[in-house]
DNA sequence: GGTTTACTTGAACGATCGTTCAAGTAATAA
DNA sequence: TTATTACTTGAACGATCGTTCAAGTAAACC
C-alpha cells in the first residue's frame, strides 16, 4: 500500500468541498490524489464510494467540533465563536464556508443512492450534536429551561445552512458577524407556540 | 417563428429549477422543449444564454411576487403567506421549494461568466425587494421604527434561503410553518448594535 | 520458494457532453 | 420574382465523462 489513507481523504475533501461532487472530474481526483485511476477503483469502487468516504469523514470532523462546544464552560460563548469560525476565514479557504454536506444536498439527485444516504444520515448527526448544544446550554443556565429544545435545534441548523450561503458571498466579515449576533439573540428569544 | 418565446423560457425554467444548471443536459433541453439543437442555438447562442434569460425571467417573477407583499394591506401578513406559498406546495412541486437563484449559487463557478453576472444580480434584486417589505411594514406600523432596514433586509433573505433548504428535506408542513412563525418573531424582536 | 493478497499502472472503452453546420422552410421586403 | 431574414432540422464533431482491464509490483503467509 503505497498511499496513506487518511492522507486521501484528506486531499479527496479538498476537491469535493471545493468543486462538488458533479464538477470533481475523475481526472481532478487523479491528479489532486496523485494515483491512477486503477488504484482510485481498487480501493474506492467508485468515484462515488469515494465520496461516501469524504462525506462520512467531514460529518464525524463535525460532529467532534460540536462535541468540543458542548463540553465548553460556556457553551453559547464557543457556539458564537464555531459560527465565527466556520463564517469568516481567509480568502483562499473561502470555500470553507458553505457546508459540504449543504453542497452535496443541492446536487443530491445526481450524487446516486449510497452516497445519497451518507449525506442525510450525516445531516441527521449535525442535528443530534446542535441539540446536544442546547441542551448544554440550558443546563449551564445560558438559555430559558423553557427553550424548545427540539425546534431549537432544527431551528440552529437552519441558521447555520442560511448562514454558511450567506457568507459565501459576502465580502464583509463585519456584516457576517452581525448575522451571529442576531442568531444569538433569537436563540434566548421567544418561540413559538404549539396552538394556533 | 414556430415556438412561442414565453413558453419556452417557461418550459426551460421549470427544468433547470429541477435539475439543476449542470444537470440539465442539452439532450434534456431539448426534449422539455421540442427543438431541434440548431434552433436552441440560433436563438440562445448557448445553453448558458438560455439560462441567463432563465434566471432573469426567475428573479423577475420572484421580485413581482415581493412588490405584492410590499403593497398589501398588511406587509408582515403577506409575507407570511409568501414564505408559507414558497415553502410548503405540493409534493410534485417540491422542488419549488428550493430557490433556482440558491442552487445556482451552489453551481456557480461552472455556470459561466455570463450568467453568473445574471444569477448575483438578481439576487440584489431580490434583497431590494425584501428591504421594501420591511419598509412597508415599519411605515404601516406593523414594526417598529429603529428597526434596521438593510440588516434586516438581509437577514430575512437570509433566512428564506436556509428555510428553502431546510423545506426540501423536510415532510412536516408543520415543522417548516414553526419556523415560519419563528422567523416573525424574530423580526420584531432585537437587533445587534453597532458597537462591540 | 511459491502462492496469495493488496495495491498500482496507464492505455483504452463506450457513453455522453455542449456545440456546429450544411441544408431546408416559411414569412417579409424590395 | 427574387433576396433577405429568421428560424428550423438532424447528423455529426471533438472533448470529456466515469470506468475497465491486462499486466506489473511488493509485502505477507504457508
Amino acid at each position: 500500500m503505497k498511499y496513506d489513507h487518511d492522507e486521501i481523504i484528506e486531499k479527496a475533501t479538498t476537491l469535493f468541498w471545493q468543486r462538488g461532487f458533479q464538477a470533481a472530474g475523475m481526472r481532478d481526483i487523479q491528479q489532486a490524489l496523485d494515483m491512477r485511476p486503477g488504484s482510485i477503483y481498487a480501493r474506492f469502487q467508485s468515484k462515488e464510494g469515494l465520496f461516501k468516504l469524504v462525506v462520512e469523514h467531514y460529518a464525524d470532523n463535525s460532529a467532534k467540533r460540536l462535541k468540543q462546544v458542548t463540553e465548553a464552560q460556556s457553551p453559547l460563548d464557543a457556539l458564537y465563536h464555531f459560527f465565527e469560525t466556520a463564517l469568516t476565514g481567509p480568502d483562499e479557504q473561502r470555500y470553507m464556508r458553505q457546508c459540504l454536506l449543504v453542497k452535496s444536498i443541492a446536487e443530491l439527485e445526481l450524487i446516486g443512492d449510497i452516497a445519497k444516504k451518507a449525506v442525510l444520515e450525516s445531516m441527521q448527526t449535525l442535528k443530534a450534536g446542535f441539540r446536544n448544544i442546547i441542551e448544554a446550554c440550558i443546563e449551564k443556565g445560558e438559555l430559558p429551561e423553557h427553550t424548545p429544545t427540539s425546534t431549537a435545534a432544527e431551528w440552529l441548523q437552519n441558521q447555520f445552512v442560511g448562514l454558511r450561503a450567506f457568507a459565501l458571498l459576502q465580502d464583509d466579515n463585519q456584516t457576517t458577524i452581525k448575522m451571529i449576533d442576531k442568531v444569538i439573540i433569537d436563540l434566548k428569544g421567544q418561540w413559538p407556540q404549539q396552538t394556533h
